[in-house]
DNA sequence: CGCGCTCTTGACGAACATCAAGCTCCGTGG
DNA sequence: CCACGGAGCTTGATGTTCGTCAAGAGCGCG
């Protein structure tokens, strides 16, 4: 099944950076930051100088497993991400679904054991930070270290959100829900516009993070489509009527907490 | 339904407190850490300056709403509390259930403004502690502040641990590992032992915890009872065959981080 | 050309929701 | 003391949602 097939990826290409480069690779968590406070030009250089090494992962490659004990955490600079659990009988089930500018296992750096899987859902390039350099930002810049507490409970709350809709709401609500979702926040990053975005996964991959079969996905998707509320057939995600869809789902994104205010 | 009899309680007897009695209140609190990693006397002095009043709620009364900016946050120093979400057609879901020891809503510290509403399950003793101390508790203690961090990250992970269990787990089977999940997380504390605990919350409420019906959490309990894993009618949770209910749960209590090193 | 992956469709069954009613327990007021 | 009412628990009948099984179609790739 799954477990099989996918090798951890050391991923290709593991190289060095140089400034102007990880300043680049760094836009989309500066600006997932900056939509929700300040950050001084010292804190963004903290930062860039706590950056590692850029490292490649290829679709359906693991980025780190359960039981593991990185030394290291993972901030997507490019690509989807997929945080994941695989049960006794080989099913799955995402838990987060990660773009660029998120951490995906900044968990580790204080959990240390992961307690899940995570997985590149695409192609996607890494931004590795080790934990002894994240301990010293901690003992140096309060505020950055509330900023990135803060990018943990974002994630808390986008998993409160998900857990709402896996108990109370249906298989086309949670999906319509999930499109919604993953335009705010694509759109907050400058990475989408006119309801409109790549979402180049598989209706596998689809069902295993809204928790329903694939049959039933693909049945799912036919009735968003045939309520006029999407397009989505090989090309981009498009959402023809976003009032209606985000109500279908009873989509608010107070959750996201997408305001600029002292933290 | 459930937003309209319960109002935010200021809570009864809101008062200030004595250094010793804080120590005791603290206890869950500080046992819960030392189950992790080491807590300086220095720390321990440091949380205890931060607290500030002790407030009793009684069960159903609300500590906070979605959509509150509070300016403190709290702490369960006794009974249960629960994380929920109100849907439109007024069900319910819940997304934690909190134990002594645990703060709920250290969230709003840096996400501001709440995005769920935290309930009494049972009659329950709070102690809040005001934002602006938790900021200077982040200025001066970094080692605290990654512990106080990494309690939010372990509420992540139970929130990640329910999904699953939300996606690809029975109902039966959902309900069974909410039972283990209580059982330890009380006994890591001393507050149980011997395969039983108090849990004296209804089964509605237990229903809009696992994300079903109250009809069929009662036939769930039913079957766990007939299959003898639990008794449970009145009295306190007892489970007679922990080997058989964490099997029949897949439960493991690996994402309860109950490791004790250095954060 | 053939193979594997993804998407699609239909038939059927299992899990769970909903509706409705009756039960027990317990506190309250007459 | 008992009647009453409410909250929580229990049970049965019925319907919906979704899973499972099976098969086939389209498509890229070696």
């Amino acid at each position: 099944m799954w477990a099989a097939d996918c090798s951890v990826g050391k991923g290709s290409g593991t190289m060095a950076m140089i400034t102007s480069e990880i300043d680049d690779l760094l836009q989309p968590f500066f600006r997932k930051i900056l939509l929700r406070d300040e950050l001084g030009m010292e804190e963004q250089r903290a930062i860039a100088a706590a950056a590692d090494q850029q490292i490649h992962f290829s679709a359906g490659e693991d980025l780190v497993r359960e039981g593991d004990r990185p030394m290291r955490s993972m901030l997507v600079a490019s690509g989807f991400t997929c945080r994941y659990r695989l049960l006794a009988d080989g099913e799955r089930q995402l838990t987060a679904i990660h773009l660029p500018g998120d951490f995906v296992d900044l968990h580790s750096f204080l959990l240390k054991e992961m307690d899940h899987s995570v997985g590149a859902l695409t192609d996607c390039t890494i931004i590795t930070f080790p934990h002894e350099r994240l301990v010293k930002v901690t003992e140096r810049y309060p505020h950055l270290t509330r900023l990135l507490w803060l990018l943990t409970l974002l994630d808390g709350a986008v998993h409160r959100e998900w857990l709402v809709g896996m108990g109370r709401l249906s298989a086309t609500q949670r999906t319509a829900h999930l499109i919604c979702e993953m335009y705010i926040r694509l759109e907050s990053l400058g990475l989408a516009n006119d309801r409109r975005f790549g979402f180049p996964i598989t209706q596998a991959a689809l069902a295993d993070a809204v928790g329903i079969s694939t049959v039933h996905v693909n049945r799912v998707l036919q009735e968003l489509r045939h309520r006029a509320l999407i397009v989505w057939d090989g090309g981009p995600m498009q959402i023809l009527d976003w009032a209606a869809l985000a109500e279908a789902a009873e989509f608010d994104d107070l959750y996201l907490h997408l305001v600029q205010e002292p933290r």
